[in-house]
DNA sequence: ACGAGGGCTGAACAAGCGTTTAGCATACTG
DNA sequence: CAGTATGCTAAACGCTTGTTCAGCCCTCGT
């Protein structure tokens, strides 16, 4: 969510800073770089010149017709599966021929990776930390954003869900900028402090890319219209569970460190 | 978890009941009923005799062949999901002819619905939940379970990832009971109440549900052997979650008000 | 002006897919 | 015992898929 992040740099007094409401969402995630969330760029918009240095395989020019073909396969990847998206579709979403796209990136499998590692950029750079981590910055804001990074989060939804490598690689990257985070944040008082910070991490991790995997479940369920509005409806809850937690008292935690004990004592 | 369940029905005092650790798992989910986690069949058996009065299509005998079919395409579904796997595969798994297949079930994808169907009646039966619920029942009974709930697991996980309607079915289901178990957790006085039972029920089966489905990627992020381990592992953070929340005060909740009032009000 | 080369294409190919067909055994029914 | 339905299979069909191939067009260096 970057709270944490957050949560060290703005006062915990009245309003909420300026970016948009409090993160609220599941997950303490990637890293809030400042100006993350200042206009994003169109999403059709030919990639930044991509200095041409780190090029490892055939990663000459990257404009046009080779960003265009990656963009379609990463939306239709999303909204179908890879599996379920031929070469052809991805051709003519890209609006070029099916041998274009072979011929750019050798293969589909080719072509995957390429989205990977172009997905994998963008999260390094901490892209993706307003998407990921706050699902809730309010209102319009969370629209553009959406209109943006929607296509993108579907397929790395669909990357977690099945457990692959590229799923795995972004989920690491949370965790470590989870667990960075969480430690901000109780150094700074805010958050409850862990016996364990890594499995926390990880845990607060699931809950939150889990809460979004599965929020077009709830929006359904209860008959929302679109994502925005479940997020609203989501946030409050979210919030309570965070400041005063589910439980009334600590039974259950008692009767469960009781049971682990008994049987270390065994 | 079936936790509001066993809540209204156990002492909170010391020792936990009979069946197994307090339920820890995220989402309060399916019903518990009794005895759900005694000693659970085996996998391959054939199904019970199940009654051709209520058949429906060509619902007649259904053991040996069929059910083999069935089974094989459950767990195959669940590993590469439905688009991945061959009817070829799904043929030599349960040791007959490709052609069988279609025999029995019409389609690749009427043999889908067959497999919907039938976990759709489990479910209902309240078999899984054991399994959608605590995650922890604790050692020797989880693996037990694991064992025979693991395919079927996979399967409704990337059902419910993927966003069809098996796994819409599945989560309405889980929804209701869940609903009603926080009922009466709160009833009970051991669950905070809420101000939107629906939507936090919603809420907490995502936070449940996702935890689940993104277990594997918590396996391997903290170097565990398995996902017992793994559960055994997230099981305090998630009860400290409960318990405490995550917060150290409010402030991010007051936040969060200060700013939908003025939104309001505007 | 004129080859050279890269972006790009239409058409075709081999492989794998779901499905169909024709037919074999076995078991039940009269 | 004849007749018939049932469980099941081998082989093949048609289609879609990813991929290849030969060649077009258009730009650019000389």
């Amino acid at each position: 969510m970057s709270s944490a992040a957050r949560i060290s740099s703005s006062p915990p007094s009245g309003a909420p800073d300026v970016d948009g409401a409090p993160d609220v969402d599941g997950a303490p995630a990637a890293p809030a770089a400042p100006g993350a969330l200042e206009t994003p760029s169109t999403a059709d918009a030919p990639d930044a010149p991509e200095t041409p240095s780190t090029a490892e395989v055939g990663d000459t020019d990257d404009r046009t017709a080779r960003a265009r073909i990656r963009d379609a396969a990463l939306r239709l990847f999303g909204e179908d599966g890879f599996d379920g998206t031929t070469v052809r579709a991805i051709a003519e979403a890209a609006d070029v021929s099916p041998a274009l796209v072979v011929h750019h990136f050798g293969s589909k499998s080719g072509l995957r990776d390429a989205v990977d590692e172009h997905l994998l950029a963008k999260i390094a750079e901490g892209k993706f930390a307003a998407m990921t981590g706050s699902l809730v910055p309010s209102g319009d804001e969370y629209a553009d954003l959406a209109a943006e990074y929607v296509p993108a989060m579907a397929y790395l939804a669909r990357s977690l869900a099945e457990g692959g490598d590229v799923g795995h690689a972004l989920y690491q990257r949370l965790h470590a900028d989870a667990v960075a985070y969480l430690a901000a944040g109780v150094e700074a008082g805010v958050l409850e402090p862990s016996d364990d910070p890594e499995a926390r991490a990880a845990v607060l991790l699931n809950v939150g890319l889990g809460h979004m995997i599965l929020m077009a479940h709830l929006q359904r369920t209860l008959g929302l219209d679109d994502d925005v509005a479940a997020a609203v409806r989501a946030a409050p809850i979210m919030l309570d569970l965070y400041t005063d937690g589910l439980f009334t008292d600590d039974r259950f935690r008692a009767a469960w460190r009781a049971q682990t004990d008994t049987k270390a004592t065994q």
